[in-house]
DNA sequence: GGGACCTGAGCGAGCGTTCATTCGACTGCG
DNA sequence: CGCAGTCGAATGAACGCTCGCTCAGGTCCC
């Protein structure tokens, strides 16, 4: 409406934003539960303790919900992966830390990284262009400390492995919560941080001669 | 009607896998395009040229088409898969090939895996437990092809971590399709591939001591 | 009494699904 | 060959329902 007179703007908007993280919180528990489209707005409404004329007092529209979720999920994950971070380890030490870091809050985060993974293609436009530029922003963190870690010389990949393999990690993080049902059941969380952190560094820890060919020299074990 | 004279029954079947068929590659590009909820049936319709009557004649609700879809597309990944196999490769270079060769097929079908991939979760009950367990089946291949690597030798995981790389490679190369706008635009299907299969075999080819640096006495973690 | 906040019945567009009807091909009889 | 009869694939208007969204009217506190 147009009413816009001034006084009551700043309580205002400490209101809104408040109602709109209950709705957020509300909305993450449905779209988990049963999917962005199947939820509808009145489960939504009912679910932070609203009606819907109210809920609609705080939003515009349905894609609104998501994309309230959407950006608020990668502001939480950024702020709480800092605050594991303060350290000044270096090298390969640090590059570990920092990717456990963000597989732990991945997993802390489990319902709204996956509702925003997998339900991102359903906003539209410009929300979705802004959320996919909260995810490179986080891609970028990886390619930073890859760089770091390849100028103290530890790496040796060329800038496209490097590229590669930022996004790789940021995949695999997410990946933790997208089959959950099938994969959390199986490992722990310290099980599949373990296995990956392995696998990213190491791989698959190969013989390149089957030991029982020939004798190879074997290094420091 | 109890009408059940024997002679038409067989056209019947096969006209229907035929038209099913039409349907099912009509819907694979339409649900990619906008996704399976906001895609309607006299869209489908639409697209395999059939009226919505006659879409109906062949389906008995929207999700059987999607079940149709999920269901096809796994029997063709399997049998794309089998074909690029016959070799009798050994040892890594078996491996190695078993992944490419999934990773290329996986690339072939892009649509189709996609679509399956993201709205398996939109099958309801048992249709989304035997869509699964043809998931599982793939999976189990990776995990055979490791325990022969590593009968030859050529790895030294236990039985935990086999199951997770099993499980990895899948994932691994389902992602090629799940986020392609970001990704494909940057990268080509040879390139991942490559870097995949590196990463996944040798990790990211760590220095453990920085040249630079004095080598440090390093233990075992 | 008046403003801020909330309510929920109601609206209407859009959806999946149905079914009375059409239509072309085929069969068999004269 | 021509005609009547039968079949079943194809059709699309219509139906019933769901859901996003609105708005006229509350309630409550100052």
């Amino acid at each position: 409406m147009g009413k816009k007179q001034v006084p009551s703007l700043v309580k205002d908007e400490r209101l809104i934003s408040r109602r709109r993280a209950q709705i957020v919180k509300a909305a993450v528990g449905l779209f988990n539960e049963k999917g962005y489209h199947k939820a509808t707005t009145r489960e939504v409404a009912n679910a932070s303790g609203f009606s819907i004329g109210t809920l609609y007092e705080y939003i515009g529209s349905k894609e609104d919900i998501l994309f309230l979720v959407c950006d608020s999920v990668y502001d939480e994950v950024v702020s709480k992966w800092e605050k594991l971070l303060d350290s000044n380890l270096r090298g390969l030490e640090r590059l570990r830390q920092v990717i456990e870091s963000y597989f732990r809050v991945v997993d802390d985060l489990q319902d709204e990284v996956l509702v925003m993974y997998q339900e991102t293609k359903s906003l539209s436009g410009e929300a979705l262009r802004y959320v996919l530029e909260k995810e490179i922003r986080i891609k970028n963190v990886f390619e930073k400390e890859l760089i770091h870690a390849r100028e103290e010389g530890f790496l040796t990949m060329d800038d496209r492995q490097l590229s590669l393999a930022a996004h790789h990690i940021l995949v695999v993080g997410q990946m933790w919560t997208f089959r959950r049902w099938a994969v959390q059941k199986e490992y722990s969380v310290d099980e599949y941080i373990e296995y990956q952190l392995r696998q990213l560094i190491y791989g698959f820890g190969v013989n390149e001669q089957a030991p029982d060919k020939q004798p190879v020299p074997q290094k420091e074990e």
